[in-house]
DNA sequence: TGAAATTGTGCAATCGATTGCATTTTATTT
DNA sequence: AAATAAAATGCAATCGATTGCACAATTTCA
């Protein structure tokens, strides 16, 4: 490659047979240096080309002003949001981010967490693959008092920053809506019940139940990974029951979609028949017909916080935990909106 | 932060009272290292938690093993998925991924660019910020024989890897389609004509209408950044014309939504009265009402052929360059398909 | 058994920037 | 002018891993 290596501050130094502290100190405007030397070593540094190495600073300074983010997939909205979020909330700080996906694999999340901290990552934004059941490759980094978020998926058993929204609190406002507007068999499409999110959005789910004594009916609950066609399957098999539900809360936004889908090429009315509601507030949802009534996550606000959140820690040596609970959103719209709110 | 350090090669050395280069070879199972020397040496850095320091070894290697990624908006579909694509191959190839979004600022992507210089990735794949008009920063890169690949949005004068789709075929082929949908008046949405996608994307058009024998008409064109707001606005003006168009060819989804919602609200039927085709494919468009028909670009592969293209470039010193012209899909959908193809 | 060949390890320099401490230079004071 | 204080610069070690070359240990062969 670059045979032709780069100035270093060797090379100034020499130039101007003065000694590489001197220079270095200059470029990192010491008062120490005097103010001709500075001008001097600077404009010199300017005609060279001169461009500090960060490996070498960070080795020596045993920081490398970066931060890991781990998410399942960053080809998904919510993700890359966050991502968008904390990327610009690093730069700012002068933080280089070095991005991976574990493709909600449990092998590759440690291989990620392993090569993340061999490149010493001075933090790490975590949301954990839904296969991931094992944590010892997390617990490391806490071990080692490396800063550490996790958004989203969090780890219960690990003490830690976590930001989540308010999953139960979105999961009642969801199935209150829903009886509010007159649906009285609401079914639920359940994510993976390892990950705590899922498992308070079905919380949140039954105390609405319950507080509108309606009894809560294990049937119409569907656990499964919440893909496009896991969505299918589930509506399929909800509507074939002896006495189908008349409202699906589903846990994201692709299992509605589908959903609906299926349900319309079957011939039932949204939300006159069946009203649906999603979770996440994809960008699609909006712009569908009928339009997905849905949870909105603050997904960049969620990725600046982590990113605040790490900083802090980082810079100011913050050792208590913080958990963030973001509040969450219901948006109505048409495909839950018989009433006509 | 973390006082206690992490072991190093040298303290397992020291342990085993041999030296740091028997150690690093054995870490490296360099066979002139006996069997007996490297299992004692790879048992005890097990024991000890030890990980190698990428920064110490990037440092005395001159390699960081990092590629860069620069592109205007990571939470964009279409980015995501190149940045996932990209990801995908880079990390399995052992490389790290450093990502930024240059918000289509050309300052904040000469910050960025310059950041990742300091950090020494070995390569760098970017698409250029909308704002972009001087290209010292990259041509720095080319100068120092740093692997580069642009992708959708490329640089002309700059002579290194490109990656684009075909922009002018799908120009092309949206318009043919609109004229053998039977529309008259085709109008287009253009974006900013600095960048070479969409002047590809307009030279297409014209040279469908060309070869239909239809005159080109200025005043059909409106140029703008493509935002949301943007297209509503241009598809008032276009519609207040003496003579409005009945198709518009928008140069990606967004506009595309945007003319649809307004147009709709204005009491027009689409396609019966407008057509509509939008460009990029993004993950609405399939899914609203009606759909739009767009181009679809393979951004995933996009992502997955730049990073290969790069890790060619820094593995068997490739020197010379590719330009990769990936074939772009005309998605039929509601919005121009007023024949029911 | 001794010399040559083979195998295994260690020394020390290197990558480029940083920094505590020592030293030199300049300015200030008496 | 000498003494002291203040300011500017340099020396050398350090961060942790790598590697060419030298040296030591072991094996092989005559």
């Amino acid at each position: 490659m670059n045979k032709k290596s780069e100035p270093t501050i060797h090379d100034i130094a020499r130039e101007l047979k003065i000694s590489a502290s001197t220079v270095s100190r200059a470029l990192q405007n010491n008062p120490r240096i005097s103010l001709k030397t500075r001008e001097k070593i600077l404009s010199l540094a300017e005609t060279m080309g001169y461009r500090p190495n960060s490996l070498a600073s960070n080795l020596r300074n045993k920081k490398s002003n970066t931060i890991g983010i781990v998410v399942p997939l960053i080809n998904r909205h919510f993700f890359a949001s966050v991502i968008s979020g904390a990327e610009e909330v690093a730069f700012k700080a002068g933080y280089t981010v070095v991005i991976s996906q574990s493709n909600d694999l449990a092998d590759k999340e440690i291989a990620i967490v392993h090569s993340m901290f061999a490149n010493r990552v001075d933090g790490l934004i975590i949301s954990i693959a839904m296969d991931s059941t094992t944590f010892e490759h997390l617990k490391m980094f806490t071990r080692k008092n490396i800063p550490m978020v996790f958004f989203d998926r969090a780890v219960p058993e690990i003490e830690t920053n976590k930001i989540v929204v308010d999953d139960f609190m979105g999961g009642f406002r969801v199935t209150q809506h829903l009886i509010d507007q007159g649906y009285k068999r609401i079914g639920h499409m359940a994510g993976p019940q390892n990950l705590t999110t899922y498992r308070e959005r079905k919380s949140g789910y039954m105390e609405a139940l319950s507080q509108n004594g309606l009894s809560f009916d294990e049937t119409l609950v569907v656990t499964n990974k919440l893909t496009s066609e896991d969505g299918t399957a589930a509506i399929q098999h909800l509507m074939s029951l002896p006495k189908p539900p008349d409202a699906i809360f589903c846990c994201n936004d692709t299992t509605a979609l589908s959903a609906m889908i299926y349900l319309r090429s079957e011939g039932y009315r949204i939300p006159e028949d069946i009203g649906i509601v999603g979770f996440s507030n994809e960008p699609f949802s909006r712009v569908v017909s009928p339009s997905i009534s849905t949870i909105a996550q603050p997904a960049f606000l969620m990725g600046q916080k982590a990113a605040e959140l790490i900083l802090n820690q980082i810079e100011n040596q913050e050792k208590s935990f913080t958990t963030l609970v973001l509040p969450t959103e219901l948006i109505i719209r048409e495909s839950s909106n018989r009433k006509l709110i």
